[in-house]
DNA sequence: ATTTAGCACTCGTCATATGGGAGTGCTAAC
DNA sequence: GTTAGCACTCCCATATGACGAGTGCTAAAT
């Protein structure tokens, strides 16, 4: 009976208690329905086929005398094949592209304002993850002496996406040599992509200068650790407070939970991260994400790209009563203009 | 009347009343606290201390036949003479070494853990500025070029902070020439601080060597628009979730406002910013707080230096029932703990 | 003059009762 | 197969009243 396709009068209801419910946030019943859609059925055809859905597992009553609302099932199929996608408005049109027209060329400041919008525009908390390094194409390293132990490894890739890492070295070095090391490794590295930097090239390179330059294997050694220890990229998070305006969340109790979820970057990125399909469009409902905290939650997930590589993944939180077709769309469309904007053709 | 030295009695049952709420958070009546304190007074002759501390404005009651709570001016008269600074606990003591020992000489990482600890530890939610720019010395700049007009201007100072921008210029600059510029750059201005750099070395520069080398001249400007447009310095922010804990904010009406101030950097950087006093400890009561969104919240805050200057401030942000005598304690600590791991003499 | 006991009064809180309304399932008629 | 009718369930908003904590005031005690 679960997961069978559904005959067309089911679906239609369905679809209707399903919209219904994410605008109204209360429980929907059949007289309801009849009387605000004109689906030419009565009130009570239209409560047996709510029983059967009932039955099948796709709408539940949260109590004996309440209307029906979707369960997890339910979404899943609303999701799957009744929504429809919404186009964006034009207020939110324009929004985006006075984004776009005041883009910031600093990466960080970029990815900041892109989720702030993305919670500007469908009123929903929005997480952003930031490009994975190993994408990136290797551009220039440099090495700055801060004091006789500790020197700053600078990398920077092709976007300008720049890391810095502090490492600890046995001996002092002088910014000479630092100098010589810097321009010999941008030398050789210039173009590599730091995956295959991480995992070949960086070996190839030790063995090639064996016992050549003492400095020089010391500082491969130095960016190894540096690209090695450099764990995680950072987690941009807005927009929490949106998820305030929904009557599920009104008992600070219900909400506690995911302000403690939102507040630890691990689970965020474990959110995140959770495979996607090969839009890379991606919907968890409910307990689909594996999380404690969210079980009562949606969310939506799109990847975006540079230079044509899948690189990190934006996306927004809210109940399981979400906007679906509206949040996909925005997401989809987001995802998609800063994709353009990282990858620079001119 | 108001703002009156209190006499001894008076200023025993401000105490008594003020400690007790902020334990309970409970109205306190007479009878309670001549039952839970010996004060070998009757309830009688407590009411009627209340009524004076009432009229002259340092208590007042939720309704009128509910106890007493302090009043802001109340807040401030036990803040400032009646307050018992706490010593920390041995667990807490244990907490700050532990982090002590495992710091991260990445500043950024650094700074994310330090406000992680305060929030842990208080309880409460903690925010934390960066350090200024300005008080840095200058190490190093590098100037990389992306592609053909967009040049990345790295500026690193003493203390491994780097600061990156990307400029824009009109014509094609090759790597050759940006090695040249870095490096004169490099030989002239090390050792000066960013604020000296900003206000007049870098404006002499210019002259100096006007017209000698173009180059340079585009270099020095480059430089100029790079310290001038990095506006402020990171804002930190934890443990917003503890702030739930307590029972003035268990309806989301009434933690809606803080959440939204929360995510504002623009607020939490003004209200950490607001003028101190000579040790560097603030504390802000209620309308102190130039924030129509805390008005029922305090703000404690101390400043943090590294080499012996002041450059940063870190906080924590509660209602103004507030364990004052506890938070105080801590973050005065710690800010003098992240002051020591700031200031390197090894 | 100060402190205290006593007392009437206020007001918020909590538990209980009550009625209305929305919605259901079931049955019988269409 | 669909629909009208109806009894029934259960939530919710409102009213009610008892209770208790706390007050201010007055008068007596110290």
């Amino acid at each position: 009976m679960k997961g069978r396709a559904l005959d067309s009068r089911k679906e239609l209801i369905l679809k209707v208690v399903t919209d219904d419910y994410i605008e109204s946030a209360e429980p929907v019943g059949s007289r309801t329905i009849a009387r605000k859609y004109n689906l030419g059925l009565s009130p009570a055809t239209i409560r047996n086929e709510m029983a059967d859905l009932e039955e099948s597992g796709y709408l539940k009553q949260p109590h004996v005398s309440a209307g029906r609302i979707p369960s997890q099932q339910g979404y899943r199929y609303y999701v799957d094949s009744l929504m429809e996608l919404q186009t964006l408005a034009d207020e939110e049109l324009r929004m985006i592209k006075s984004y776009i027209e005041s883009w910031s060329k600093e990466i960080d400041t970029l990815l900041q304002q892109t989720v702030k919008l993305l919670a500007q525009i469908t009123r929903y908390p929005s997480i952003m993850l930031g490009p994975k390094l190993q994408s990136a194409v290797f551009k220039h390293i440099q090495l700055v002496p801060l004091n006789d132990y500790n020197i700053l490894v600078l990398v920077v890739t092709s976007t300008g996406v720049v890391e810095n890492k502090i490492i600890t070295v046995d001996f002092p070095v002088s910014q000479v040599e630092l100098d010589q090391i810097s321009n010999q490794l941008n030398r050789k590295l210039r173009g590599v992509t730091l995956e295959n930097l991480k995992s070949s090239v960086l070996n190839e390179l030790k063995t090639e200068i064996e016992a050549r330059n003492g400095f020089l294997q010391q500082a491969v050694n130095l960016l190894q650790r540096t690209l090695e220890t450099k764990e995680r990229t950072r987690i941009y998070l807005d927009g929490v407070i949106n998820i305030l305006e929904h009557p599920e969340f009104k008992e600070v109790e219900k909400f506690k939970p995911l302000m403690g979820m939102m507040e630890e970057e691990e689970k965020l990125y474990r959110i995140l991260t959770a495979p996607t399909n090969a839009n890379g469009l991606r919907i968890s409902i409910g307990e689909e994400i594996q999380e404690e905290a969210a079980q009562d939650c949606s969310v939506i997930t799109a990847t975006y790209e540079m230079g044509g590589r899948v690189v990190g993944t934006i996306g927004v939180l809210g109940p399981t009563r979400m906007d679906y077709g509206h949040v996909v769309a925005v997401v989809d469309f987001i995802a998609k203009c800063i994709s353009k904007l990282l990858s620079p053709e001119s």
